[in-house]
RNA sequence: UGGGGAUUGGUGUAACGGCAGCACGACUGACUCUGGCUCAGUUAGUACAGGUUCGAAUCCUGUAUCCCCAGCCA
């Protein structure tokens, strides 16, 4: 199984890695979530990217919680992001699982580092208000001033630091910072600050801590202890590179590869890669917007079907196979591109197509009565289970004199290149035989409620029919899925469209609802389906998830939702087959 | 000239001084017991202006445009 896809920039990185031997041959990548909301599609990029390059480079991939502000994580996302990621196949404790880590297990060790830069005259305690801290910190264009607590004594923001940790200090009454460059070009170099005073409980270590860290001060601190190798990140990062090395040469100062240095042994130093985010069309994917749609209840909630989430794409039953093939076809680069839709779409169909089981459901039904076939008669077919697989075997389907065909199949006055039904014309029913409408009946609203047919017995199987006395062969172009009316059962139906209606939601007014597509959840509850449908059966193949998933003919990929009974079943559209009779008609 | 990053068909991506290729979309057509799949074909691109070179998407200079940075968020 040789990756023929050209190399992107992060794997050629690594390639010259391994062949300078840099890492000592080793590979070691994480990806690291703030446990502060349910991870989207954007996240499965990374994590399939981290998880894939530990195991294209026989290396090890950690799951590692930045779990460094209190007021915003909950375990709840904990659990929700080791269910998606492991979904995923970012498997932190398969034979490439490097381990299943928090950065709040390192506070620790964090903190005596800290104590480390001040003693070198690195780091000192400021007692400037955030607002202050602001006002010092100049602007884009101005350099900004040293705070007047900048020069104070190594003894001095020792004790005070000391004092932080034990909790005698208002929250914000004072930071520890980086003693670097208050006139840097680069805002991250102005003294940024390591740690904050926050009175807060820790989802992991409770209170028993009354100051947290920055990101940029832990981030490389939790890479270093890790031994990663590659710390790949976003773009917005890229100027937060130099403060990230800086950190670490700060700690190294003084250290010796031996360990003879007067602060012991040098500590690993990561290299940080920043790539492009992924940044999808028809959708929002900032947090503050995914939770705007659940909490003010446009959605059902983070694993709402329409949603982008995982857990939304998971419960829509897009397969983890289609979402990693999505971000090796799109790469990685370090431009800010916005990716189609359609894409996904495809993937999506692009995997469900080679694997899922056929089965026919009909979604609105029209009645259909066979009037030539015997009255109480049954028979059965055998239908294959996937034409692309012909190892997925085959499976019986009843017959019957009543059958439900889809409304849509159909036309009172249908125009000539209409494959389906109509008064006189003649169509295959998909696996059983061919029918010819001959008249069809309306309800008092004008509604056509039903259709009588015929059907020629020289079909059976849908087979063509022998050649008529001068040798010519009947042909159909169209055919039609159906259920027999004494035998399927009800089903509700989600047919699941895209959320929004536009490429970027809230362009044209600045809000994104007002772009929200009323109709992104179309629930139908009087579908008919086959009664194969109604549990697993032996043919069905084994989903590592769980989820049942079918194509149903000619309408698209559906899988069983997590609210289904037995008997009251609910299907999710996953995403629909391509309609080129639909586009055709679209365009008239 | 505050700093950093980027720019190749409609979209995304390749090329690493030597034939601008691939995927998706769109459009034709073939095939078909899914108007699906598959197959064949068409379409369309190096942001701009100079320069170096036998030869430039690639190197140099300038210009334009876009993204990120002034949280005690990550």
């Amino acid at each position: 199984m040789t990756d023929e896809r050209p190399r992107h920039f992060i794997q050629q990185i690594i390639d010259e890695d391994t062949r300078t031997g840099k890492w000592g041959g080793r590979v070691h990548t994480r990806f690291p979530p703030e446990p502060n909301g349910y991870l989207h599609i954007g996240h499965a990029m990374s994590i399939c990217l981290n998880s894939g390059l530990a195991r294209e480079f026989g290396g090890k991939f950690n799951l590692r919680f930045d779990d460094t502000n209190p007021v915003k994580e909950e375990s709840e996302y904990v659990e929700s992001i080791k269910r998606d990621v492991r979904w995923l196949g970012g498997a932190w404790d398969g034979p490439n699982g490097g381990g299943l880590f928090f950065a709040s297990d390192y506070f620790a060790r964090m903190y005596d580092f800290a104590v480390e830069l001040i003693k070198k005259g690195r780091a000192y305690v400021c007692d400037l208000t955030a607002d202050e801290t602001r006002e010092y910190r100049g602007t884009l264009t101005e350099p900004g001033r040293p705070s007047p607590y900048r020069e104070r004594s190594v003894e001095e923001s020792l004790d005070l630091f000391e004092r932080m940790k034990q909790g005698e200090f208002p929250d914000g009454s004072k930071t520890l910072r980086a003693k670097i460059d208050m006139a840097s070009p680069n805002m991250n170099l102005r003294d940024p600050v390591m740690y904050r005073v926050l009175h807060a409980s820790h989802h992991n270590t409770g209170d028993e801590w009354s100051i947290y860290p920055m990101y940029d001060w832990a981030h490389g601190l939790e890479d270093s202890i890790e031994g990663i190798t590659h710390s790949i990140c976003t773009l917005e990062f890229e100027d937060h590179r130099p403060l990230y090395d800086w950190y670490i040469d700060a700690i190294n100062e003084g250290r010796t590869g031996d360990g003879s240095g007067p602060w012991g042994k040098r500590v690993h130093h990561p290299q940080q890669i920043e790539f492009a985010k992924f940044i999808l069309n028809y959708v929002v994917l900032s947090k503050r917007n995914l939770i705007r749609l659940v909490k003010e209840g446009h959605v059902r909630g983070w694993d709402d079907p329409r949603m982008v989430t995982i857990s939304g794409l998971r419960r829509r039953g897009v397969t983890p196979e289609s979402l990693r093939n999505l971000c090796a076809e799109v790469g990685v680069t370090k431009f800010n591109s916005v990716r189609d839709m359609v894409l996904l779409e495809n993937a999506v169909r692009e995997h469900l197509n080679k694997v899922a089981p056929r089965r026919m459901a009909v979604l609105r039904p029209l009645r259909v009565v066979i009037e030539n076939y015997p009255e109480g008669g049954t028979e059965a077919f055998e239908i294959p289970n996937n034409p692309e697989d012909p190892a997925a075997g085959t499976r019986r389907v009843e017959f019957s004199r009543e059958l439900f065909i889809e409304q849509d199949d159909f036309m009172e006055d249908p125009p000539k290149k209409f494959f389906r039904l109509g008064p006189g014309r003649e169509v295959r029913l998909r696996g059983a035989y061919w029918i010819r409408c001959e008249r069809f009946v309306k309800n008092d609203a004008g509604e056509v409620v039903e259709l009588r047919c015929t059907y020629d017995p020289q079909t059976r199987g849908g087979e063509n029919p022998p050649p008529d006395a001068e040798g010519n062969v009947r042909k159909v172009k169209g055919t039609l899925h159906w259920v027999s009316a004494a035998h399927a059962i009800g089903a509700k139906v989600r047919l699941i469209d895209r959320l929004f209606t536009v490429e970027s939601p809230g362009k044209a007014t600045g809000d994104f609802l007002d772009d929200l597509n009323r109709e992104s959840m179309q629930v139908l509850s009087g579908c008919r389906i086959e009664p194969a449908l109604a549990e697993r059966t032996a043919d069905e193949p084994e989903w590592p998830d769980g989820i049942r998933r079918f194509q149903f003919e000619r309408l698209g990929y559906f899988c069983v939702d997590a609210e289904s009974k037995p008997g009251a079943l609910v299907f999710n559209r996953t995403v629909t087959l391509k309609d080129s009779w639909a586009r055709q008609a679209g365009k008239e």
